[in-house]
RNA sequence: CGCGGUGUGGAGCAGCUAGGUAGCUCGUCGGGCUCAUAACCCGAAGGUCGUUGGUUCAAAUCCAGCCGCCGCAACCA
């Protein structure tokens, strides 16, 4: 009977700067699902890898001197070896950079091009270089880009786009006759109702504004951007080639879960899918896609000196005390967060003391007692079964959730038993059964029972912490180690000795690690403000005539009232007093206003400028504010000046 | 009336699909034990399950409205 196939795949990191302890949890997370189907028999392959391309990557290398290909390959020995820090036992890793992954794609290029699914057409709109974005002229934030805040430049490009329309329907039908394809629930209501429904706009799959990327065959002025470069690393590194594909590739396809960040769910969802279909595959059977790690209730940004690094978390709580915090610290269904406490209090409470200090105390009884022999169990009381039935339980319940991708509760339930046990030992009290020599039997049954327990949390905490797990089963001298040992209480075999006990994991001083972090932490913030600053460059936009800019009318008003555009987070609708016969304005100020800071003052106002519609409101003019690193400041008018006076 | 999620003792969460004594971890307080990593075990305090109404013998759970928070979308003149 040949093992069952399962395909599991992380999303390809960008290769542009270090991953942090969040980027690191998707990987962990697919790791660790990856080994436990290993355990339950699969032929698993499990593949991981980095996106290399792309014009941010080929400005990055410029700035360091260095050509793309160095600037990648060093990031990817860097995501190699965190994947080696962390313990991921990846099959395959993927770079996009990889010879075969290039020619594939360019084949599926042509492919998707011959049979009319890509055709050649041109996009107007408005540029932003470094984000390699086009953007409408609705979109941009004070005609600059939205992302960035840089200048834009018209640009008409000649462009492929591929046909997602001709899709749309296929694809709506899909997604609802497969309920389980994405998950969670709540992100598969998002695409269809925000993306799919509303109708697919044809996606551009080419630029000709950098070369750092795969040419276009057929037509080399273009490189392949983005996404049919990247969604395709998960068939072309398993010999997918549209003129035959290899053996591996028809053994794993359809890929089982695709394990993606949330912001990302848009292209796994609706591009890939679509894709697959256009070249006749089989569609993946699951996108799972996973939440953040928020720093307390932030995001993690460098300038908020919040990031936490895997090596840091490493170095202080070794590799499983990070994995163990990441598994089990991330709800299905909202964010998580980690901060320092947490992480610290987790760690304590349940690897050292519930975990740890179990097995420590077992074993040092074992030795203790009888010179670390193990015992053969004899006549089971009640409080036995009640733990066997625990023990038992448990790697069913694991399977159970892991079933789920439940993770969260599946390390509790590893947790529970560990309770349960040192719960046993109180019960037990074998401190007291062996102050009676005619409890010895009793009490090596007592230590047998304990020691056999351990090794089923042993066992089953192979896919979560593989290093703990093998230090305990090592050190309880067990030699079944497998899942199916664990179908009924007794695989660990009498006679054998236990070995040394050695603390798993050291208890960790709260008060005073949280001051070092927080030290450290303040630190990051300054050098990464001290960073920004450098590299402020200011550019300034083209010249322009003294005529140019007296086309620009600028006008002190008065703000008479104002008060919040609803269902907007950021708008404010103002009315004014202009000297004239008073107008509306909109602006994009409510995270840094409340209406009350503005009523009554006098600010700068752009007279002249074409009305337009904002979230339905009508907005007759612009106010004028300056952005700063601390949000948009609007530029007040001291009062002595009048209502109306022209500014220049 | 854009779409969706969420609101449960001090903190973090489960329970809600298939209504019927409100559960887990951490924290606090009291007790016990001494094999162990100032650990472990037991007990207690603490919740009108966001709010209002409805269905029902019975609602955290089903239905409707409202409020708060979050995500996506829209939006930033």
């Amino acid at each position: 009977m040949s093992k069952k196939p399962f395909y599991i795949t992380t999303a390809i990191a960008y290769a542009s700067k270090k991953p942090h302890i969040g980027n690191t949890y998707e990987i962990v997370f697919t790791d660790a699902v990856a080994r436990f189907k290993r355990m339950q028999g699969y032929d698993v392959f499990m593949l991981t890898g980095t996106d290399e391309h792309g014009l941010k990557i080929e400005e990055l290398a410029k700035e360091e001197g260095i050509s793309p290909k160095e600037h990648v390959d060093k990031v990817a020995d860097e995501i190699k070896s965190i994947c080696k820090l962390m313990n991921i036992s990846y099959d395959g890793f993927i770079r996009t950079t990889d010879e075969q992954h290039e020619k594939i794609v360019q084949k599926i290029f042509k492919k998707l091009y011959d049979q009319g699914d890509i055709y050649k057409s041109s996009y107007e709109g408005l540029y932003c270089t470094p984000c390699e974005s086009f953007w409408t002229s609705s979109q941009l934030v004070d005609g600059k880009c939205p992302d960035c805040g840089r200048e834009v430049k018209p640009a008409n490009e000649e462009a492929y786009f591929l046909r997602l329309s001709k899709y749309q329907k296929w694809l709506e039908d899909y997604i609802e006759e497969h309920p389980d394809f994405i998950v969670p629930e709540s992100r598969k209501k998002e695409m269809l109702n925000n993306f799919i429904k509303p109708g697919l706009q044809d996606l551009c799959v080419s630029r000709t504004t950098f070369t750092w990327s795969i040419p276009v065959t057929f037509d080399p002025k273009h490189v392949i951007y983005v996404w049919i470069d990247a969604l395709s690393n998960y068939i072309t590194a398993m010999g997918y080639d549209p003129d035959g594909s290899s053996e591996l590739f028809n053994k794993y396809w359809p890929c089982d879960c695709h394990v993606i960040g949330k912001d990302i769910m848009r292209f796994h969802s609706i591009y890939w899918p679509i894709m697959l279909h256009a070249l006749g595959l089989e569609i993946p059977k699951k996108l799972f896609g996973h939440n953040w790690i928020l720093f307390g209730e932030d995001k993690m940004s460098k300038s908020k000196g919040n990031v936490i690094y895997s090596d840091d978390v490493v170095e202080s709580f070794g590799v499983d005390g990070a994995r163990y915090y990441l598994l089990s610290e991330m709800p299905l269904n909202s964010d998580g967060s980690i901060t320092y406490e947490s992480l610290i209090e987790k760690y304590n409470s349940d690897l050292a003391n519930t975990l740890g200090n179990l097995v420590n105390r077992s074993v040092a009884m074992a030795k203790k007692y009888f010179g670390g022999e193990i015992i053969s169990p004899s006549d089971s009381e009640e409080v036995d079964n009640d733990l066997m039935a625990k023990a038992v339980e448990m790697p069913l319940l694991v399977a159970k959730y892991m079933d789920e991708y439940r993770m969260a509760d599946t390390m509790d339930a590893i947790m529970s038993l560990a309770r349960r046990a040192n719960k046993y030992i109180d019960e037990t009290a074998p401190w007291v059964l062996a102050k009676d020599e005619s409890k010895k039997a009793r009490l090596g049954t007592v230590l047998y029972n304990l020691l056999e327990t351990i090794r089923f949390l042993g066992v089953v905490l192979a896919p979560f912490m593989p290093e703990t797990s093998q230090k305990i089963l090592d050190e309880i001298g067990a030699e079944k180690r497998d899942l199916d040992s664990l179908e009924s209480f007794g695989g660990l075999e009498a006679g054998k000795y236990v070995g040394e006990p050695v603390p798993l994991f050291a208890r960790i001083d709260a008060e005073k690690f949280i001051e070092d972090a927080k030290a450290k932490m303040a630190a990051q913030a300054a050098e990464a403000q001290k960073e920004e600053t450098e590299k402020e460059e200011i550019t300034l936009a083209p010249e322009i005539t003294i005529d140019d800019f007296a086309k620009v009318e600028i006008r002190v008003a008065k703000v008479v009232s104002c008060e919040k555009v609803k269902k907007s987070k950021k708008l404010l609708c103002l009315q004014l007093d202009d000297g004239m016969s008073g107008r509306q304005v909109v602006s994009g100020i409510s995270q840094y206003y409340s209406p009350e800071d503005l009523i009554g003052r006098k600010i700068q106002l752009i007279a002249n400028l074409k009305p337009c519609k904002l979230c339905g409101v009508d907005s007759f003019g612009m106010i004028c504010a300056a952005d700063t690193p601390d949000g948009v400041k609007v530029l007040f008018v001291d009062d002595s000046v009048p209502v109306g006076a022209k500014i220049r």
